[in-house]
Order: structure tokens, then C-alpha cells, then sequence
RNA sequence: GUUCCCAUCGUCUAGAGGCCUAGGACAUUACCCUUUCACGGUAAGUACCGGGGUUCGAAUCCCCGUGGGAACGCCA
């Protein structure tokens, strides 16, 4: 295959979403597998919506995700001239003209068509034709400039996604290119950047679908080769609805405060929408080395949060344990917890780390170590009874008098529970309680172990003399 | 309304005419492991939208229907 060059152009009107990041992924996987290059865009030619934040936060997205380009930012603000150019070009060819048709005028035969129940489209008032007599160009009047649309025939291509699709030219109408102001529109711009960039694939979501046969008539009137397109279906909300600003549709970086790891973002959206048989977890090198275009689903699909925590639970679980120390340092001092003099916080994650889904439900799993816990009424009632209280009283004279060591800690825990009569979940329960304020924790050797034992001692003592 | 697209377990998907009494994963349920909660392990249930063709044979190909979606902007 030819030098390899794809695309992710994204307009900058908002963040970067997990459809968006699904593309920009795809892009970038087939670019990398190729080792072609991957281009990022941004589509700024909409001045009322574009926002230098969006830009930043679609900028931010990518990075997290670790998708990098090879070139670029470019800025389509900062072709004007290039695009102009190639209008002007486009007239004196003939494959543009002008139209003077005022926006009341359009507005007008839409209506019309619309009662008529007609596609709405322009009707080619303004369009030269040989033999055909128009109306005299009002001087100094604004105008737009079209395309000029073949009329006849089809326009089509083999989609690698949906195979191949075809247009009859006489459905679509001669678009505008440039606006009343001069300034080009969104088909324009893609078509002469896709042909300046030398883009090889287009891979981008199915709404686009129907703009590409304009954009294919538009390529060929300039003469230039037509890429290979790749139309990805869209992906559903939780619910099976569709995403929206309004509707469930968050940015990746939300991900990442929520407590997602990027490599599971990644391997999830990877999965959603392609597949390599039955493998569901791999690494991002992986992916690129498998990523093809003939796996791609045709077929929207749902996104999974049950999944993607699965995914993003499995990816904890194999995290460097300093980073992960380092992140949960982070996020427990965001809420204030101080961990530097407490417990080591690797040796509490070791504990942690495989019964959780995401870095929060962590974070939350773990500041009971480092803040002393309070538990609620009804837990001290359920399972601090005075039996309970009398088995910790002795556990905690045994305790203190063991090397603090896992396996001595267990065996006081077990002598102080049989000694007393009691089973073992009778004693380290309601310890755990004691200890971190809920009777669920992992073993409660372990935990003692980590805690350590000035900070054990005195959080029984707290509960027995509280 | 017109054009275009899509259709396998609840969800993501495998499946390129016989390997399919349809496989995997998430979720669910049961059991095992176990000091609790998890992790892990084992098992179970659950799907080819409907109807016609083509073929010796169809989840796979074709047609129609139904359902869902997208696009029809001087937005991108």
C-alpha cells in the first residue's frame, strides 16, 4: 500500500467526546499499523461556534489517550487564502458560479418544496447551462458561490465499512462553497485539505455518509484522487439512546477525573465498533499491530459502562505500583487526606487494588488508613456488643505483645476468637469496624499488618474507651 | 417527505455457504475457594427481526416487509 495518511478532524465546538475519541483511535491505529501518518485537523471555519477552549480540550483528550500526530494542529482559519485561492480557480474553470439567490429567496423554495414534500434543495436558478438564458448578475449585489454538480449519472464508492455505496447525482443539489462573506464552507474545506494533505483515508463517523458524494464530485472536478472512506456507525448511550451535548454524551477527560485509566478507555473503545476474534484485553501496541479496516462493525453499538469497568479494573490491577501510589497520593490530597505520614501506600494498595473498579472507588476504599473512621451508629450497635468489645479488649493485650507480622497477627486474631469462645468473623469484624469504620475489608492479617501497629492499638482503644 | 445506512444473547461481539445442536466477553444466577467483602475458579440460562427466494445445504447471498438511525444549512 501507498504511503498511508489519515486524518482526525474534529471542529472545535465543544470537548472531545467517546465517539470522537473512537475516530481520532481508528485514525490513529491505521496510520500507525501502516506506518503511514496520522493528521490532526481542526475545523475552525465555523467563527460563531469555534472556541480556542474547545481546541485546548479536544488538544488535552488526545493527549491523555496518548494518540499523537505525526503533523499538525492544522488550522483551517489559517488556509483562508489557500481556499480562496482555489474558489477563484473554480470559477474561471467553470466547475463554480455564482448565485445570487437571497437567503428569503431559498428560504422561500424550501418552504414550497417542503409542502410539495420534496427534498428541500436548490434549484439551479443560477447555474450556467448551455443554452440557458440568466437572469442579469445585479451589480454589487452579495452572492454565494456553488459547485457544479454533475446532474447526471452516479456518484460511488466502496466503503470499507458498508461496502459499496452510490448516490444518483441527480439527487444532489450544486452546494455552496463559499458564503455571501467570501468565507468557504465545511465540504469546501475538507475536500481541498484532504487533497493538499494527501489524505489516503478518510475514517469518520457515518453522519458524514451523505456529504461524501459532494465531496467526491468535488475532488473530481479539481482533478484529484479520491481516498479510500471508512464510515464508522455512531455509539449509543448507556441507555441505547442517542448521544448528545444535552444527552450522556461526557468528555474522555470526565474519564479521567472519574477515575478511569487511559489504557482502559482505550481498549474498550477499541473494542466497540471492531475485533480481532475473541480477544478483549490488549495494549494499545497490540492494537496497532492487529487494527484492520475489514473488522470494523457496519452497526451501531451501545456503550457498556459495566464493561469499561471491567476493563478499567483489570488495568488497576496491573498498574505500576508507584504510579499508582503516586495517583492515589494525588487524588486522596485533593479531598484533603494527607498520606505521607501514614502507612506506606503501596503496601495499602497491594491490599485494594484487585476489589475496585476505578481510581475513586479506590481512593475511597483506602483514606480509611489514613483518616480516622467514624462509624455510622448503626454499625457500632450491630457489631460492637459488648461481647464484641470484651474479645477486642483481650485482642488488643495480645496484639501488643506480637512482633508485628503478618502471620503472628493471624494467629492472635484466631487464639483471641477461640480463646473467647467465639468464630473468627465474631472477633474480625467487629475489629474491622474499629479499625476502619466498615466490617468489610481484605484479610484482616494483612490489614493490621499495613497499618501498623501504634495506629491499630490506638484505634481499638478509641473504640473501647470511646 | 426524499435519499442513504443498519439489523446474532440484556450489552459488546465471533461468524466471508457446510467447521454452528451459533463461539467469546461484560452483566446475571448457582456452586467452589474463604475470617468478612472482593478477586479467582467452575457451571448455567439467554440470540441469528419476519417472510419469500437462490442452493444439495444459509446466521452468512438476493428480494420484500418491519423496526432503528443518519442526512437533506450561507453548521461542521
Amino acid at each position: 500500500m501507498a504511503q498511508v495518511r489519515t486524518r482526525f478532524a474534529p471542529s472545535p465546538t465543544g470537548f472531545l467526546h467517546i465517539g470522537g475519541a473512537r475516530t481520532a483511535l481508528f485514525s490513529w491505529a491505521f496510520a500507525r499499523h501502516y506506518g503511514g501518518t496520522f493528521i490532526l485537523r481542526i475545523e475552525d471555519t465555523d467563527l460563531e461556534r469555534s472556541t480556542p477552549e474547545a481546541v485546548q480540550a479536544i488538544l488535552d483528550g488526545m493527549h491523555w489517550l496518548g494518540l499523537s500526530c505525526d503533523e499538525g494542529p492544522f488550522y483551517q482559519t489559517r488556509r483562508m487564502e489557500r481556499y480562496k485561492q482555489v474558489i477563484d480557480d473554480m470559477l474561471a474553470a467553470g466547475t463554480a458560479y455564482r448565485c445570487y439567490m437571497t437567503r428569503e429567496e431559498l428560504d422561500a423554495l424550501r418552504a414550497e418544496q417542503e409542502i410539495r414534500k420534496e427534498k428541500p434543495r436548490y434549484d439551479g436558478r443560477w447555474r450556467p447551462e448551455a443554452g440557458k438564458i440568466l437572469p442579469p448578475s445585479p451589480v454589487g449585489a452579495p452572492f454565494v458561490v456553488r459547485f457544479r454538480n454533475p446532474t447526471t449519472g452516479v456518484v460511488s464508492w466502496d466503503d470499507r465499512v458498508k461496502g459499496r455505496i452510490e448516490f444518483e447525482n441527480a439527487e444532489l443539489d450544486d452546494f455552496i462553497i463559499a458564503r455571501s462573506d467570501g468565507s468557504p464552507t465545511y465540504n469546501f474545506c475538507v475536500v481541498v485539505d484532504d487533497r493538499d494533505m494527501a489524505i489516503t483515508h478518510v475514517i469518520r463517523g457515518d453522519d458524514h455518509v451523505n456529504n461524501t458524494p459532494r465531496q467526491i464530485n468535488l475532488l473530481q472536478a479539481l482533478g484529484a484522487p479520491v481516498p479510500r472512506y471508512a464510515h464508522l456507525s455512531m455509539i449509543l448511550g448507556d441507555d441505547g439512546q442517542k448521544l448528545s451535548k444535552r444527552h450522556g454524551a461526557v468528555s474522555v477527560m470526565q474519564y479521567e477525573e472519574d477515575g478511569y485509566l487511559p489504557e482502559a478507555v482505550l481498549n474498550y473503545l477499541a473494542r466497540l465498533g471492531w475485533s480481532h476474534g475473541d480477544d478483549e484485553i490488549f495494549s494499545s501496541e497490540q492494537f496497532v499491530a492487529w487494527f484492520d479496516l475489514d473488522h470494523i462493525t457496519a452497526s451501531a453499538a451501545q456503550f457498556n459502562t459495566e464493561k469499561l469497568n471491567w476493563l478499567n479494573a483489570h488495568y488497576i490491577r496491573q498498574a505500576d505500583p508507584h504510579w499508582l501510589g503516586a495517583e492515589m497520593g494525588k487524588r486522596l490530597a485533593c479531598n484533603g487526606i494527607v498520606t505521607a505520614d501514614g502507612p506506606d501506600i503501596r503496601r495499602v494498595l497491594v491490599l485494594y487494588r484487585d476489589r475496585v473498579s476505578t481510581l475513586n472507588e479506590l481512593a475511597d476504599a483506602i483514606h480509611s488508613f489514613y483518616v480516622v473512621p467514624h462509624p455510622a451508629a448503626e454499625l457500632r450497635a450491630q457489631h460492637l456488643t459488648e461481647t464484641a468489645l470484651g474479645a477486642l479488649a483481650a485482642l488488643r493485650e495480645n496484639l501488643s505483645a506480637c512482633v508485628w507480622q503478618v502471620a503472628e497477627l493471624g494467629q492472635a486474631v484466631k487464639q483471641t476468637a477461640s480463646a473467647a469462645g467465639l468464630k473468627m468473623p465474631q472477633v474480625a469484624i467487629p475489629l474491622r469496624v474499629a479499625l476502619l469504620g466498615m466490617p468489610q475489608s481484605p484479610s484482616i492479617d494483612s490489614v493490621l499488618e499495613v497499618m501498623g501497629r501504634e495506629r491499630v492499638l490506638q484505634r481499638i482503644d478509641a473504640v473501647l474507651h470511646g
